[in-house]
DNA sequence: CGGCATCCCCTAAGATACTG
DNA sequence: CAGTATCTTAGGGGATGCCG
């Protein structure tokens, strides 16, 4: 019950809080790009890997099932040949790419000062 | 020189856009955490390791190194026996912390709806 | 105390090929 | 078109031992 207890509490300082589990789908490498280009509107899933450049089919396949799993991207499906399949945010999923889309454009807008302390580090 | 464009435009769609390894160092299992307890004031070392629990003196070293490389924390060291190293974070690295800190709290308080939808994909 | 060096395992991730 | 399947490799990550 231990366990039951800190999900409960939800500190993502507590090595089991599930809380952690989360945070790993949204943050990894190529959720960030997907979920931010989702955000833009649906997605299939060529034109979405062509968005996300440099994404392969696999980790783009990998990254949308984690991603639906965990109710963030809802999946449409027409069964015809040749298939068509829509990606795009649920509710949830959009509130995701709230949080994050902050984030990419500090990252964006803070690359020069990164770089630049990346340079002096280097020189010493 | 293309390159050096992408990297003005910084567009994190991009697939060499540095503003894309900005964003992995800050997002990484552990800078995350790194980051927001350095937010709560600066840590040594070992208190650090404790305070974000689970993780290895090897991650949590590496993890400082990276940090310290691109300029979000400071390292001032001691040298003397036993020897005494104090992290804190820059002006960079807590603009960062903000960043991620919603991120953090949106995580733990969407908890329940993301274990409900893993149950649910579950039983497909 | 705050590491680095070493060894080792495992999975994240890329490349390639194939299919309904 | 939208994926799976397979293979391979880089590197994430833990365990242990050592040192100033």
């Amino acid at each position: 019950m231990e366990e039951d207890f800190e999900n409960l509490v939800a500190d993502v300082f507590s090595r089991r809080c599930t809380s952690r589990t989360v945070l790993e789908t949204i943050t990894s490498r190529w959720s960030i790009l997907a979920l931010a280009a989702l955000y833009e509107g649906p997605y299939r899933f060529n034109a979405l890997r062509r968005r996300v450049d440099g994404v392969s089919e696999k980790m783009l396949s990998q990254t949308l099932q984690a991603l639906e799993r965990d109710g963030m991207v809802l999946r449409e499906a027409e069964h015809t040949i040749p298939p068509r399949v829509e990606y795009s945010l649920t509710a949830l999923g959009r509130e995701a790419a709230e949080q994050l889309i902050p984030l990419i454009s500090w990252a964006e807008g803070r690359m020069p000062e990164v770089m630049s302390a990346r340079e002096a580090y280097q020189g010493r």
